[in-house]
DNA sequence: TAATTTTAGTTGCATAATGCAAGTATCAGT
DNA sequence: ACTGATACTTGCATTATGCAACTAAAATTA
């Protein structure tokens, strides 16, 4: 069969640029990083710090350093468990929100855009392959356990 | 439709897993960035520095660097070109070669076993899928123009 | 030919990201 | 109460990043 890195290579590529492109949310410069935080924020139910972390493969340390950063720039809070005294909870702001939001929208008409180069069918079964993906990757033992 | 973002946010944060991990090779500890540029290096034919770094859409100062470094590694070799003495050509050596064929290989076989979790067919649609979708990437207006 | 502009690549900052080691505070088990 | 584990934070040291300013070599123009 023929190389699949190639094209898969060029796939993430694009999909690396779309990601630095489509940051900029009015007033905020939100880098890659900070974007897929929020985003993860947003996914979860009222998730620690640890937990956010793990889903984006980060170093804690490092995280803890992006939370500080996004909780200055009000895009996150930062509340700590009544349960445990340790953990940290972690939710968007009103401004976090709005900006999770946008960057969503912006990603999701730029993929409909994308998409809007095929036909239904064509469409369908490129939805279809991702999924296939996706679980066969979570099914693999050779990499990337972190993700469920 | 459903949330496209959703599942390609997860598909792209694997392969950067994957391209996280693959890139020791031996002694070498390899960056996913000097692996992309080995990459790109061995895929062109006689590039020059401009060429890898648009190719990876990557600021030509740090990129410069980056060669920097590779070069003392002794992965890459940089020679003046002999039509225009401002322009270094790039190439592997054979260090370089091997290191490149061997992440190549590594990303290749865990492809593979990926798509052993599924059946001809559905391999089959896979690839075809992941080609539409550059294709259809390709032909967008909206963003990640510098990729051919 | 000489003067000017462009282009290819390099360096000098200043800033951000990274991750290990070591710290604090809390929790859980004995 | 004592010990160890857990959830984070901070102190480095290293690397990555990109703008501005540089050198050298074309290419363009006069």
């Amino acid at each position: 069969m023929e190389n699949k890195r190639e094209i898969f290579h060029l796939l993430m590529r694009r999909f690396g640029l779309l990601d630095k492109n489509c940051c900029s949310v009015g007033n905020f410069e939100i880098s890659p990083i900070q974007s897929h935080i929020l985003y993860e924020i947003d996914k979860q139910y009222g998730p620690s710090m640890q937990q956010i972390a793990e889903a984006l493969a980060m170093d804690i340390t490092t995280f803890s350093r992006q939370i500080q950063t996004l909780v200055k720039l009000d895009l996150v809070k930062k509340t700590p468990s009544s349960q445990d005294k340790r953990v940290s909870i972690l939710s968007l702001t009103v401004q976090g929100k709005f900006v999770a939001t946008s960057i969503d929208h912006a990603i999701n008409s730029y993929l409909d855009e994308v998409f809007s180069h095929m036909n239904e069918f064509e469409r369908e079964t490129v939805i279809r392959s991702i999924k296939l993906l996706n679980e066969a990757m979570s099914k693999s033992t050779f990499c990337c356990t972190p993700l469920d």
